[in-house]
DNA sequence: TTACTTGCAAATGATTTGCTCTAAA
DNA sequence: TTTAGAGCAAATCATTTGCAAGTAA
Protein backbone atom coordinates (compact mmCIF):
# COMPACT_ATOMS: atom_id res chain seq x y z
CA UNK A 1 0.00 0.00 0.00
CA UNK A 2 1.37 3.06 -0.82
CA UNK A 3 0.66 5.37 1.92
CA UNK A 4 2.42 2.93 4.52
CA UNK A 5 5.39 3.01 2.84
CA UNK A 6 5.91 6.36 2.41
CA UNK A 7 5.09 6.70 5.98
CA UNK A 8 7.86 3.95 6.71
CA UNK A 9 10.35 4.87 5.05
CA UNK A 10 10.58 7.75 7.82
CA UNK A 11 9.70 5.58 10.46
CA UNK A 12 6.20 6.64 11.30
CA UNK A 13 3.51 3.39 11.49
CA UNK A 14 0.57 3.03 9.41
CA UNK A 15 -2.75 4.01 11.47
CA UNK A 16 -6.02 4.23 11.09
CA UNK A 17 -6.38 7.64 11.74
CA UNK A 18 -3.69 8.34 8.87
CA UNK A 19 -5.39 6.52 6.65
CA UNK A 20 -8.75 7.93 7.53
CA UNK A 21 -7.15 11.00 7.92
CA UNK A 22 -5.28 11.09 4.26
CA UNK A 23 -8.70 9.98 2.57
CA UNK A 24 -11.04 12.94 3.36
CA UNK A 25 -8.35 14.87 1.73
CA UNK A 26 -7.99 13.37 -1.28
CA UNK A 27 -11.75 13.06 -1.42
CA UNK A 28 -12.62 16.29 -1.29
CA UNK A 29 -11.66 19.26 -3.26
CA UNK A 30 -12.13 21.99 -0.69
CA UNK A 31 -8.98 23.03 1.38
CA UNK A 32 -10.28 22.73 4.43
CA UNK A 33 -8.62 23.48 8.09
CA UNK A 34 -7.92 20.94 10.92
CA UNK A 35 -11.62 21.53 11.96
CA UNK A 36 -13.12 20.32 8.84
CA UNK A 37 -11.05 17.67 8.82
CA UNK A 38 -12.06 16.72 12.37
CA UNK A 39 -15.85 17.10 11.74
CA UNK A 40 -15.38 15.05 8.48
CA UNK A 41 -13.36 11.73 10.03
CA UNK A 42 -15.14 11.65 12.71
CA UNK A 43 -17.92 9.85 10.01
CA UNK A 44 -15.13 7.56 10.25
CA UNK A 45 -13.64 7.51 13.83
CA UNK A 46 -16.33 8.84 15.87
CA UNK A 47 -14.00 9.08 18.91
CA UNK A 48 -10.76 10.46 17.44
CA UNK A 49 -9.48 13.83 19.19
CA UNK A 50 -9.06 16.80 17.26
CA UNK A 51 -4.87 16.54 18.68
CA UNK A 52 -4.44 13.24 16.81
CA UNK A 53 -5.89 15.22 13.62
CA UNK A 54 -3.34 17.87 14.06
CA UNK A 55 -0.81 15.11 14.97
CA UNK A 56 -1.33 12.97 12.17
CA UNK A 57 -1.61 16.01 9.47
CA UNK A 58 1.67 17.15 10.70
CA UNK A 59 3.14 13.92 10.03
CA UNK A 60 1.27 13.60 6.54
CA UNK A 61 2.81 17.23 6.04
CA UNK A 62 6.51 15.94 7.36
CA UNK A 63 6.02 12.69 5.08
CA UNK A 64 5.14 15.32 2.14
CA UNK A 65 1.45 14.13 1.31
CA UNK A 66 -0.24 16.91 2.50
CA UNK A 67 0.58 20.12 1.93
CA UNK A 68 0.21 23.22 4.70
CA UNK A 69 -0.88 26.28 3.93
CA UNK A 70 -2.10 29.98 5.53
CA UNK A 71 -4.48 32.25 3.24
CA UNK A 72 -4.68 35.83 4.69
CA UNK A 73 -4.85 35.43 8.63
CA UNK A 74 -6.95 32.18 9.22
CA UNK A 75 -6.05 28.95 10.57
CA UNK A 76 -3.82 26.45 8.57
CA UNK A 77 -5.35 24.89 5.65
CA UNK A 78 -4.12 22.10 4.76
CA UNK A 79 -4.32 19.50 0.74
CA UNK A 80 -3.32 16.72 -0.73
CA UNK A 81 0.12 17.13 -2.53
CA UNK A 82 -0.29 14.19 -4.31
CA UNK A 83 0.47 16.69 -7.34
CA UNK A 84 1.87 19.66 -7.39
CA UNK A 85 -0.47 22.67 -8.40
CA UNK A 86 -1.12 26.18 -7.35
CA UNK A 87 -3.40 28.23 -5.59
CA UNK A 88 -6.14 31.19 -5.80
CA UNK A 89 -7.60 32.75 -2.86
CA UNK A 90 -10.69 34.95 -3.36
CA UNK A 91 -10.13 38.34 -1.52
CA UNK A 92 -13.28 38.64 -0.32
CA UNK A 93 -14.50 35.12 0.87
CA UNK A 94 -11.73 33.20 1.64
CA UNK A 95 -12.36 30.40 -0.70
CA UNK A 96 -9.70 28.66 -2.06
CA UNK A 97 -9.18 26.59 -5.70
CA UNK A 98 -6.50 25.23 -7.11
CA UNK A 99 -4.86 26.45 -10.57
CA UNK A 100 -3.88 23.84 -12.73
CA UNK A 101 -1.20 25.25 -14.44
CA UNK A 102 2.67 24.08 -15.42
CA UNK A 103 5.43 24.02 -12.57
CA UNK A 104 7.05 27.13 -13.11
CA UNK A 105 10.93 24.94 -12.32
CA UNK A 106 13.02 27.45 -14.55
CA UNK A 107 11.71 30.13 -11.83
CA UNK A 108 13.58 27.93 -9.45
CA UNK A 109 16.97 28.94 -11.19
CA UNK A 110 16.38 31.96 -11.93
CA UNK A 111 16.20 33.40 -8.17
CA UNK A 112 19.25 30.52 -7.25
CA UNK A 113 21.04 33.24 -8.72
CA UNK A 114 20.20 36.18 -7.38
CA UNK A 115 20.40 34.63 -3.52
CA UNK A 116 22.81 32.61 -1.66
CA UNK A 117 20.14 29.46 -0.81
CA UNK A 118 20.01 26.28 -2.21
CA UNK A 119 16.45 26.41 -3.26
CA UNK A 120 14.14 23.29 -3.08
CA UNK A 121 11.05 24.64 -4.58
CA UNK A 122 8.63 27.24 -4.75
CA UNK A 123 4.15 27.60 -4.45
CA UNK A 124 2.40 30.29 -5.96
CA UNK A 125 -0.91 32.09 -4.86
CA UNK A 126 -2.82 34.02 -6.97
CA UNK A 127 -5.50 36.37 -5.37
CA UNK A 128 -8.78 37.80 -6.52
CA UNK A 129 -12.08 37.28 -6.81
CA UNK A 130 -14.38 34.41 -7.30
CA UNK A 131 -16.73 34.05 -9.44
CA UNK A 132 -19.22 34.37 -7.22
CA UNK A 133 -18.23 37.43 -5.52
CA UNK A 134 -17.85 39.33 -8.96
CA UNK A 135 -21.41 38.46 -9.42
CA UNK A 136 -22.37 39.62 -5.50
CA UNK A 137 -20.62 43.00 -6.37
CA UNK A 138 -19.10 43.87 -9.40
CA UNK A 139 -17.02 47.15 -8.56
CA UNK A 140 -14.83 47.15 -5.43
CA UNK A 141 -12.57 44.68 -7.37
CA UNK A 142 -10.35 44.62 -5.28
CA UNK A 143 -11.63 45.60 -1.49
CA UNK A 144 -10.66 44.76 1.47
CA UNK A 145 -10.18 40.77 2.34
CA UNK A 146 -13.00 39.94 4.40
CA UNK A 147 -12.14 38.86 7.94
CA UNK A 148 -14.18 35.95 8.25
CA UNK A 149 -14.28 32.96 6.03
CA UNK A 150 -17.10 31.83 5.06
CA UNK A 151 -17.91 27.82 6.70
CA UNK A 152 -19.23 26.89 3.32
CA UNK A 153 -16.41 28.20 1.53
CA UNK A 154 -14.01 25.68 3.28
CA UNK B 1 3.85 63.54 3.47
CA UNK B 2 3.63 60.17 1.16
CA UNK B 3 2.34 57.94 4.90
CA UNK B 4 -0.05 60.22 5.46
CA UNK B 5 -1.77 60.75 1.94
CA UNK B 6 -1.88 56.93 1.49
CA UNK B 7 -4.14 56.29 5.01
CA UNK B 8 -5.82 59.74 4.09
CA UNK B 9 -7.39 57.69 0.88
CA UNK B 10 -8.59 55.49 3.12
CA UNK B 11 -9.92 57.13 5.51
CA UNK B 12 -7.48 56.19 8.13
CA UNK B 13 -5.86 59.34 10.44
CA UNK B 14 -2.47 59.71 10.23
CA UNK B 15 -1.09 58.77 14.05
CA UNK B 16 2.67 58.71 15.89
CA UNK B 17 2.48 54.90 16.17
CA UNK B 18 1.54 54.70 12.52
CA UNK B 19 4.65 56.22 11.11
CA UNK B 20 6.68 54.99 14.00
CA UNK B 21 5.84 51.15 12.83
CA UNK B 22 6.20 51.88 9.45
CA UNK B 23 9.59 53.13 9.84
CA UNK B 24 10.53 50.48 11.80
CA UNK B 25 9.75 47.95 8.76
CA UNK B 26 11.20 50.20 6.16
CA UNK B 27 14.57 50.11 8.42
CA UNK B 28 14.89 46.76 8.95
CA UNK B 29 15.53 43.81 5.99
CA UNK B 30 14.71 40.98 8.24
CA UNK B 31 11.01 39.97 7.84
CA UNK B 32 9.71 40.50 11.29
CA UNK B 33 6.76 39.27 13.57
CA UNK B 34 4.58 41.19 15.47
CA UNK B 35 6.36 41.01 18.85
CA UNK B 36 9.35 42.16 17.38
CA UNK B 37 7.74 45.40 16.41
CA UNK B 38 6.86 45.50 19.50
CA UNK B 39 9.92 46.05 20.45
CA UNK B 40 11.52 47.65 18.47
CA UNK B 41 8.98 50.70 18.48
CA UNK B 42 9.07 50.74 22.36
CA UNK B 43 12.64 51.98 21.88
CA UNK B 44 10.73 55.21 20.55
CA UNK B 45 6.84 54.50 21.97
CA UNK B 46 8.03 53.22 24.95
CA UNK B 47 4.61 52.98 26.46
CA UNK B 48 2.44 51.68 23.20
CA UNK B 49 0.62 48.29 23.25
CA UNK B 50 0.92 45.32 21.68
CA UNK B 51 -2.38 45.64 20.50
CA UNK B 52 -1.70 48.88 18.98
CA UNK B 53 1.42 47.28 17.27
CA UNK B 54 -1.77 44.61 15.96
CA UNK B 55 -3.91 46.96 14.62
CA UNK B 56 -1.85 49.81 13.17
CA UNK B 57 0.55 46.29 11.45
CA UNK B 58 -3.11 45.37 10.24
CA UNK B 59 -3.78 48.99 9.35
CA UNK B 60 -1.13 49.46 7.05
CA UNK B 61 -1.57 45.86 5.35
CA UNK B 62 -5.39 47.32 4.25
CA UNK B 63 -3.57 50.42 3.07
CA UNK B 64 -1.00 48.03 0.82
CA UNK B 65 1.84 49.53 2.59
CA UNK B 66 2.79 46.45 4.35
CA UNK B 67 2.79 42.90 3.48
CA UNK B 68 1.82 40.18 5.85
CA UNK B 69 2.45 36.63 5.27
CA UNK B 70 2.97 33.55 6.84
CA UNK B 71 5.99 31.02 7.16
CA UNK B 72 5.50 27.26 7.83
CA UNK B 73 3.80 27.12 10.79
CA UNK B 74 4.70 30.34 13.08
CA UNK B 75 3.29 33.67 14.06
CA UNK B 76 2.54 36.48 11.44
CA UNK B 77 5.43 38.16 9.44
CA UNK B 78 5.43 41.40 8.07
CA UNK B 79 7.52 44.01 6.06
CA UNK B 80 7.86 46.72 3.64
CA UNK B 81 5.25 46.36 0.35
CA UNK B 82 6.35 49.54 -1.31
CA UNK B 83 8.39 47.26 -3.80
CA UNK B 84 6.82 44.47 -5.22
CA UNK B 85 9.16 41.69 -4.21
CA UNK B 86 9.59 37.42 -4.02
CA UNK B 87 10.68 35.47 -0.25
CA UNK B 88 12.96 32.72 0.04
CA UNK B 89 12.58 30.71 3.36
CA UNK B 90 14.84 28.53 4.95
CA UNK B 91 13.21 25.18 5.50
CA UNK B 92 15.71 24.75 8.50
CA UNK B 93 16.24 28.09 10.46
CA UNK B 94 13.02 29.75 9.35
CA UNK B 95 14.97 32.59 7.75
CA UNK B 96 13.48 35.06 5.67
CA UNK B 97 15.28 36.81 2.62
CA UNK B 98 13.92 38.70 -0.50
CA UNK B 99 14.76 37.38 -3.57
CA UNK B 100 15.05 40.34 -6.12
CA UNK B 101 13.77 38.95 -9.78
CA UNK B 102 11.27 40.73 -11.70
CA UNK B 103 7.92 40.48 -11.42
CA UNK B 104 5.86 37.47 -13.38
CA UNK B 105 2.84 39.29 -13.89
CA UNK B 106 2.73 36.70 -17.08
CA UNK B 107 1.67 34.18 -14.85
CA UNK B 108 -1.33 35.95 -13.95
CA UNK B 109 -2.49 35.94 -17.34
CA UNK B 110 -2.01 32.20 -17.65
CA UNK B 111 -3.80 31.40 -14.44
CA UNK B 112 -6.89 33.47 -15.44
CA UNK B 113 -7.20 31.41 -18.48
CA UNK B 114 -7.68 28.04 -16.37
CA UNK B 115 -10.03 29.77 -13.31
CA UNK B 116 -13.05 31.11 -13.33
CA UNK B 117 -11.93 34.41 -10.71
CA UNK B 118 -10.52 37.35 -11.67
CA UNK B 119 -6.86 37.56 -10.52
CA UNK B 120 -5.38 40.75 -9.42
CA UNK B 121 -1.95 39.75 -8.15
CA UNK B 122 0.25 36.75 -7.03
CA UNK B 123 3.04 35.94 -4.39
CA UNK B 124 5.81 33.65 -4.85
CA UNK B 125 7.60 32.14 -1.88
CA UNK B 126 10.62 29.87 -2.84
CA UNK B 127 12.04 27.60 -0.09
CA UNK B 128 15.46 25.75 0.36
CA UNK B 129 17.91 26.11 2.27
CA UNK B 130 20.30 29.27 3.35
CA UNK B 131 24.04 29.60 2.99
CA UNK B 132 24.32 29.44 7.02
CA UNK B 133 22.41 26.01 7.79
CA UNK B 134 24.27 24.49 4.28
CA UNK B 135 27.56 25.07 5.77
CA UNK B 136 26.38 23.63 9.15
CA UNK B 137 25.42 20.57 7.68
CA UNK B 138 25.60 20.09 4.14
CA UNK B 139 23.52 16.45 3.79
CA UNK B 140 20.33 16.49 4.78
CA UNK B 141 19.55 19.11 1.69
CA UNK B 142 15.87 19.37 2.44
CA UNK B 143 15.66 18.04 5.69
CA UNK B 144 12.52 18.22 7.98
CA UNK B 145 11.51 22.30 9.01
CA UNK B 146 12.27 23.24 12.07
CA UNK B 147 9.61 23.72 14.89
CA UNK B 148 10.92 26.84 16.31
CA UNK B 149 12.74 29.79 14.40
CA UNK B 150 15.66 31.36 16.46
CA UNK B 151 15.13 34.43 17.33
CA UNK B 152 17.84 36.27 15.90
CA UNK B 153 16.70 34.95 12.78
CA UNK B 154 14.01 37.28 12.67
C1' DT C 1 -16.33 69.15 18.07
C1' DT C 2 -16.50 64.60 16.16
C1' DA C 3 -15.00 60.38 15.27
C1' DC C 4 -10.99 57.65 14.85
C1' DT C 5 -7.19 55.77 17.93
C1' DT C 6 -4.87 54.15 21.83
C1' DG C 7 -3.84 51.50 26.26
C1' DC C 8 -5.00 48.19 29.27
C1' DA C 9 -6.79 44.06 30.62
C1' DA C 10 -9.63 40.38 29.69
C1' DA C 11 -11.25 37.17 26.21
C1' DT C 12 -10.58 34.16 22.14
C1' DG C 13 -9.37 30.47 19.60
C1' DA C 14 -6.13 27.74 17.16
C1' DT C 15 -2.58 24.55 18.20
C1' DT C 16 0.28 21.93 21.47
C1' DT C 17 1.52 19.07 25.32
C1' DG C 18 1.64 15.74 29.47
C1' DC C 19 0.26 11.48 30.66
C1' DT C 20 -1.67 6.95 30.45
C1' DC C 21 -3.42 3.37 27.71
C1' DT C 22 -3.62 0.98 23.16
C1' DA C 23 -1.89 -1.21 19.31
C1' DA C 24 1.41 -1.43 15.20
C1' DA C 25 5.62 -4.00 13.96
C1' DT D 1 7.50 -7.50 23.25
C1' DT D 2 8.78 -2.94 22.38
C1' DT D 3 7.78 1.61 21.46
C1' DA D 4 5.23 4.84 18.56
C1' DG D 5 0.58 6.53 18.47
C1' DA D 6 -4.12 7.84 20.31
C1' DG D 7 -7.31 10.02 23.63
C1' DC D 8 -8.35 13.28 26.97
C1' DA D 9 -7.87 17.32 29.37
C1' DA D 10 -5.11 21.04 30.58
C1' DA D 11 -1.86 24.43 28.98
C1' DT D 12 0.09 27.77 25.50
C1' DC D 13 0.40 31.59 22.97
C1' DA D 14 -0.59 34.58 19.10
C1' DT D 15 -4.15 37.65 18.12
C1' DT D 16 -8.50 40.11 19.12
C1' DT D 17 -11.81 42.81 21.63
C1' DG D 18 -14.43 45.93 25.07
C1' DC D 19 -14.20 50.15 26.97
C1' DA D 20 -12.82 54.64 28.77
C1' DA D 21 -9.66 58.30 27.72
C1' DG D 22 -6.72 60.78 24.18
C1' DT D 23 -6.15 63.30 19.91
C1' DA D 24 -6.13 64.00 14.74
C1' DA D 25 -8.87 66.57 11.51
Amino acid sequence: MELREQLGERGYRMTKPRQAILDVLRATCCHPDANWVYDEVRKTIPHISLATVYRTLDVLAQAGLVRQFHCHGGQARYDDASQPHYHVVCQRCGQVADVPMPSQAALEAEAARSTSYAIAGHHIEFYGLCQACRERDPASPAGRPEQEIARESL
